[in-house]
DNA sequence: AATGAATGAGCCTTCATTCAT
DNA sequence: AATGAATGAAGGCTCATTCAT
């Protein structure tokens, strides 16, 4: 008679999915053990048999969830301004939505990675950069953008943006029409970018 | 038979400053009130005769560094791309002169706005975009921007872009040439905004 | 498999029970939660678990002791002076114990509650009078009593002489001849209540 | 040209009464030097150029205050009902004046003089005690008292009773009806003392 | 003599983490 | 494997007291 056998990564998986269900209740700022035990019913110790402390288990909470914000491969033959507005869409889905927790995550993730305890922000935003960058790239080729344009910045501040908008929507509770704003930015990358004939 | 006079408010002002020394060296997460007492040289309970608790502090200080990044108000002539450019130039500079510690410490502050820990920086920043927006509308009466553009939404955009581009400068430590990607983007603000004859 | 449990209501009982002994060696005034901690050999942070400051606890413990102070219900039918001589037949065993701790611990309880830092003396001490002031006038029913006298009031001044009484034990260190002072008390009320024929 | 010379007696007085006068307005408990700085519009460090520290400060305040309780020595005539008569009328005056104040203070007093951080109220307190049982003995000689009563018992006792319906007064919000009280006392005293023909 | 300024010692409380079952 | 129980370490804040002028 075997005894039972729980799967670990299984059981870390769902603590993870606990913390971040906590993180949608509490700033990540005040998040104490005992919340996250409350949310998922279950003893504080028994998350320490799972994850060394608490420091690692947000780590990987937060690398899971910017995980789950990846662009879906199926998308890769988009053309740039594509991918933007499917981004773009994205913040208004969730704006609309009123998923500010979302979004409210992510802050608590760039803060977290600029502030160095969680270096994998770096990587991953280094990836989505590049992604866009290709994208970019691949359009120029198609000739659907100008070639005097250097695909990198371009790539950098149209990110900027979508980051920029985020901590925007989180500031300002009024006098913000997210549709206006987006249909400015896209028809101003749309003039930059498009190849006068 | 006089005793040693301080003037309250200069007093508290070196505070305030000894209160960002504080900050460039530790995360204001973390900022202890020994930290701050250590870099001025006091003791901790010198500190609350000027100041009521720590976070009063921590606020008076934030908004002190605020006020310092506050745009002069001889500028008032500017157009908004002038305004623009020279709100670049000022991140430009920053980041050249190696002088990250303002970068950072402005994410700390708009952390502890969006946190809610902050409520000043909803207003600074509401002015601020209410600033450039009054720009752009007043470009428009002058003829320099097209007509058909939301002020509102244009100055929320371009605010957001500068945001980012603060929260890219601190995550990517390579790979980031500035100089491009501002140039790109002030390009694309131009060739949007101007007045096609 | 099954971690140790712990009747938490006994040991709340426990750590009230710390607190008192504390008390017994401690001023009130100026018991620290260290004390309490080093009574029970215990972590500091320990007594947290089961209440929630300090505050808390001290009310609770002072409460536990009121309780056992209480008159058991079953002398119920006695009459108002068998009650009377009860009560200070109580106060004589304490002294001649030499229990004073309990004594001191009243003080501290009255001190508490006039001070309006334990609100439940008040009531327990209404109570108290309430239920002198009913023995004294069923008494009056029973026809033991003289019937113009007015029960509140007797009630109220045969109370104070107790909480005096209390006072000049402890203030007092020679000189106090308790069988005395007791015995000339009951005859004055003996002597004023009973009804001549 | 003489320096001017403060009467250092003189100003220690001063200090006294503001001490006082700070107790009337806040609990001995929570009485911080600085209650007593601003009391006497004074600088906190020069109260300790007239006493040595706090607890000096305060057993000298209540020492006064005490002092200014006493009987008036031209009462010495007056027999024992009579003087307990007056001090009733004393403590009646007082809470119809609403002058709990000095009620509470006293409370305070005793609280310390128990807790033998205050040891002149032992003395005080014997002294009073010791005068009235004079006063008993005295009657007692003149045949205005049964000879058969102990004159320290009776003293006493009727000690406690004025004391216990100190702590009544300041315990008991309503309910509390103070002419029945003191007639009934009184009428059981004069009662239980006066020689039967 | 007077006092503004400075401060050290101390206390309550929180919370991540360990331990014992 | 699971967790109730215990706790050490740390931090914010108060306040009596001292110091320098």
């Amino acid at each position: 008679m075997a005894p039972k056998l729980v799967n670990v990564d299984q059981k870390k998986q769902k603590i993870i999915e606990g913390t971040l269900a906590a993180l949608a209740k509490k700033e990540l700022n005040q998040l104490k053990i005992a919340d996250i035990a409350d949310e998922l019913d279950m003893g504080q110790s028994t998350i320490y048999e799972y994850f060394k402390n608490k420091d690692e288990l947000i780590k990987e909470a937060l690398e899971y969830f910017l995980q789950q914000l990846h662009v879906p491969e199926e998308n890769e033959s988009l053309t740039a301004l594509e991918e933007l507005k499917r981004l773009l869409k994205q913040v208004e889905k969730q704006v609309k939505a009123n998923k500010l927790n979302e979004i409210n995550l992510l802050i608590d993730l760039f803060y977290q990675g600029i502030k160095g305890d969680f270096n994998q922000l770096e990587e991953v935003y280094k990836d989505y950069l590049d992604y866009m960058e290709a994208r970019i790239a691949e359009d120029q080729k198609r000739g659907l953008i100008r070639e005097d344009i250097n695909p990198q910045a371009l790539a950098s501040w149209v990110g900027a943006v979508v980051d920029g908008l985020g901590l925007q929507i989180l500031l300002r509770s009024e006098g913000f029409d997210i549709d206006e704003v987006l249909g400015s930015f896209i028809e101003a990358v749309e003039i930059y970018t498009i190849k006068e004939s």
